[in-house]
DNA sequence: ATCATTATGTACCAAACGGTACATAATAGG
DNA sequence: CCTATTATGTACCGTTTGGTACATAATGAT
């Protein structure tokens, strides 16, 4: 039945090239060096991946967007105040190391490096923001219901206008010199929740 | 002094090569393909760009940036109501074509391409935003001097954010189905210039 | 112990890449 | 018409790329 025993768990490697993916982007992020941040060699890379370099990021990915996903609807779910969690996603922008701005969205890259040549990569990005964007109006839909939103905005309009921020800061995050230099604009732009 | 005729001028093709890298971005324009748009051969062109691709590629940014400023600046200056024009720069972007929108912005397109290993290629892009946005901030300052506009919010924040929401809507731009699609949701952005 | 099975590491490879070398062509000046 | 000068096209090249082939190692089952 089974034979030699696997060295790594797919799980954990998707995870270490995400980091790498997420750093330089897809062309710019080598097999070799990928493999070098795996920590696995090129034989159980290619058995393990047979699509290669772009099943890797196509994992990756889903990987990723799986996760962030999981982890903020975790959140929510235990929030008194469901639009201080969204609220605090944006800041986190703000207060992150200047390492962690450095990676930008994942997700906005990736649509930015593919539209125009990988529509399956593309959808995934997409999806993800679609994910975001729905997650977005249904805390807003609520937080109307319970009286701790009064904007007379349509709520769908307001969700897709909180993704373009988003995607937006995305990029900002990547140029700002300072972590911190950001913070006085995204709450501005959060007093679109008030 | 002067030997065999050059048969293209360096204007002309640095905007077919411009065209190209705008759709498909740097690393998925090679080299060859971008000889074939800009209709010139090898030897020509390493003569005349001796620095090869990346310097194609920076001779683009910069000219179309200050195409792009010099458009927008003209605009502005015989314009009676100069926020109408910043208005009409984001509504273009919900009128604009399928073909257009996939293009995306060339410089959000960079930053998120080369901030993470090249830093000129990047303050080029970086520049040209902070540039924009330096635009933004005078003509709010003027629209409020003139009462013409009555936010109370930070004029320089204001152009930050409308930076933000430029950037992210060259996010959304490339994967919104549909020519006219953004338009309600750019219209509901532009309501922070009031 | 041997065998089937699965994983690993290494040697190897074809293709594409960006770039160079160089012979040749077209102009202006003398 | 010859020459200096500049531009062009083509043949060529070294590297790097992502990917394959294959010999070998480690396990479970019999």
């Amino acid at each position: 039945m089974s034979g030699r025993p696997k060295i790594f768990e797919e799980e954990e490697v998707v995870g270490k090239a995400a980091a790498l993916f997420w750093l330089k982007g897809y062309e710019a992020s080598s097999t070799e060096e990928l493999l070098v941040a795996m920590g696995i060699g090129k034989g159980s890379f290619y058995l393990a991946f047979k699509g290669g370099k772009r099943e890797l990021f196509e994992k990756v990915l889903t990987a990723v967007s799986k996760q962030e996903l999981k982890q903020l609807r975790d959140r929510l779910a235990i929030a008194e105040n469901q639009v201080e969690i969204i609220k605090d996603l944006f800041r986190n922008i703000g207060l992150a190391s200047r390492e962690t701005n450095e990676k930008g969205c994942l997700f906005g890259h990736t649509i930015a490096d593919f539209s125009a040549r990988d529509l399956a990569l593309t959808n995934i990005a997409a999806q993800h923001l679609q994910q975001l964007e729905e997650i977005f109006h249904q805390v807003i839909l609520r937080a109307l219901e319970k009286g701790q939103l009064r904007t007379s905005e349509d709520p769908a309009l307001l969700a897709s206008h909180l993704i373009t921020v988003w995607n937006g800061l995305g990029i900002s995050r990547r140029i700002s010199s300072q972590s911190g230099s950001l913070s006085p604009l995204i709450e501005m732009q959060l007093k679109v929740l008030l």
